[in-house]
DNA sequence: TTTAGCACTCACCCGAAGAGAGTGCTAATA
DNA sequence: TATTAGCACTCTCTTCGGGTGAGTGCTAAA
């Protein structure tokens, strides 16, 4: 696409995408030519934004009718209008704060960060724990619970914690299981979950006459734990209320329900998120861009979180497309800064 | 009260609240009278309704309009007026098929209670897993994590499996754990976490020179373990967006926001929950009883359910006071039966 | 005691009128 | 040639008044 958008354009462009951000109603050239800092008259104002709408930045939700910004403007407007401010000293002194406690598991983390996220941008606040797979893992437990279920206990290096219930044909005693899990965790320690499976199926490959019975129980046992049903992504909505709070979706109740589906559903937002985790930093879906009809009147600013130096998870806030940018990307930015050293260990 | 409401009183008022739950609008004389099985003339009926309005059980939203019940109409009418009836085949059929999958892990069974709830009532569905302490204590595991920090994980008779990370002053090897881990299962296995916290404090009071070094760390560790922070109640909701669609809150955005922030929350729910939990079997809240003004629009109908034979925790129902009470009822009942067998471990 | 009749009360649903915001076009201006 | 002033026009939104209808309470008759 040419570049064919020339600097008065993008200053107005930039001054009606603001202006709507705050006011939340189409803004007219009369508007623009008022604001601070522009010397233009409306009437040059308006060919500009007719030209701009051709070029499908704007678009008027009815002739008579001030101009609105679509993806597109959007797009233009975080890609190349705005820079991210530094965080004022009240937020990050807020976001510190959230942390201070010395949270150490992980799911806590994760639940007070949506929190914490919507609490402050009054958005949404959302945070996922990402597949198990990726995640280097340390130690397996297995308990023995009533007959043939033994509960598995996966912790990563990390901190993750996970549970699963395993049934098994036969019963084993706790003596066994306490062998298999020395043996396992000796074996797997250090590896990522994708590699436990590979090194699984390549034991299992192997001279099945070599296996003594506790080997063979014990590649039984881990095939079910590691092999059978993924362990599924967990991931924390926060402050879904403040969108409630969103005059644009308190006038349009038919929005706001599709929006709550889409929080229940929660596979669609995990898809988005997925796609967020493939790239390292900041991810900014506006709109229809997330090729999730139900939220497209929705924006999601992401920011990867890591554990050293591996991707562990990505956070981010999501409201309505009409959000602060700027502030939304810093506040985004600064507290996954913040999550990978508390994750990592490091003293706040 | 004086119990001086005759019985056509009592027909007239059924019929009003039968016909305010299906059609969501006040019920005047007109509509009673030409209701199937009622042959009294509006006249009548405007004279029983007066009588009924002045002793508290219906109310008018305003002059000329018909009547709505009030929480004590609703209260008179699920206590005296309804008969449960029989679930229908159909109904108690997508209930047995939700757990035909032998969920094991309580979590799961929680969870996918509470969304079946919420299917089959198109209201939301709620499950209460109660606080750990009434609850007894099968099986705990200490994995060491990163210095100073264990992992404690509690695994109770009827499967509820606990995570908890402790922090230590001193450093224990994995192998100190292991035996502190087997004499804290034999020492304690079988008994509550109350009992658990009355022995923990009963052994410390004993004369400290008795303590040898590795008991003295044991119960070090389980006084963190077991005593400091509650391990808190967990609760699930499932199908808020049913609540979008009932008719009253659309038409009320601000009602709905209300709720909305209370199933936030949720420590306020959990509040009338563990009232619910009191007392085994069915509980119905209506509108203003449960004391909480968010909800005061709202009913909850729960059932308690076992594992074996000590009450577990409450499920049910959360919808607007105007629900159809038998059917939600007989849903309630059936479900926490099916639940409390699974969750014994019976066949289904 | 029940019922028919009737006047009265409100909420709700139009439709018309008016205001206001904003546009696009044209012609004048720098 | 680019910008601006002027102007007619469009369209939404609000307001207001009248009409409608559902429902009531009261009175008097059955």
């Amino acid at each position: 696409m040419v570049h064919d958008i020339d600097e008065r354009s993008q200053f107005i462009l930039k001054a009606i995408v603001q202006s709507y951000i705050m006011n939340v109603e189409p803004v007219g050239s009369r508007t623009v030519s008022k604001m601070y800092g522009v010397e233009i008259s409306p009437a040059t104002i308006r060919n500009v934004m007719s030209d701009l709408e051709e070029m499908g930045y704007l678009e008027q939700p009815h002739t008579s009718a001030g101009r609105i910004p679509t993806d597109k403007g959007y797009r233009f407007y975080v890609d190349s209008l705005i820079d991210i401010p530094i965080l004022a000293k009240a937020e990050s002194d807020r976001i510190n704060k959230n942390y201070e406690s010395k949270l150490t598991e992980i799911e806590k983390v994760m639940e007070s960060t949506s929190r914490l996220l919507s609490y402050i941008s009054r958005q949404a606040g959302i945070v996922l724990l990402p597949r198990f797979t990726t995640i280097t893992f340390r130690h397996i437990s297995f308990i023995k619970m009533r007959d043939n279920q033994v509960l598995a206990i996966f912790v990563s290096e990390s901190g993750v914690v996970q549970n699963k219930v395993i049934r098994l044909e036969e019963d084993l005693r706790q003596e066994e299981l306490d062998t298999i899990t020395a043996y396992l965790n000796s074996e797997f320690g250090g590896l990522t979950l994708k590699m436990i499976r590979e090194r699984i199926i390549e034991i299992m490959a192997n001279d099945k006459r070599e296996y003594d019975n506790l080997l063979r129980k014990a590649m039984d046992l881990s095939q079910k734990a590691f092999l059978e049903g993924s362990i599924e992504e967990d991931i924390y909505v926060g402050g879904t209320t403040n969108i409630l709070e969103q005059p644009e979706f308190i006038a349009d109740v038919e929005k706001m329900k599709t929006i709550f589906k889409a929080f229940e559903e929660k596979a669609k937002l995990i898809k988005i998120l997925d796609k967020c985790l493939e790239e390292e930093g900041i991810h900014i879906v506006i709109g229809a861009e997330s090729e999730i009809q139900e939220i497209r009147d929705c924006s999601l600013v992401t920011h990867t979180y890591k554990h050293g130096d591996s991707v562990l998870g990505v956070l981010g806030i999501f409201g309505p497309k009409r959000m602060e940018y700027p502030r939304i990307i810093a506040i985004v930015d600064y507290t996954a800064g913040i999550v990978s050293k508390i994750l990592s260990g490091e003293p706040s």
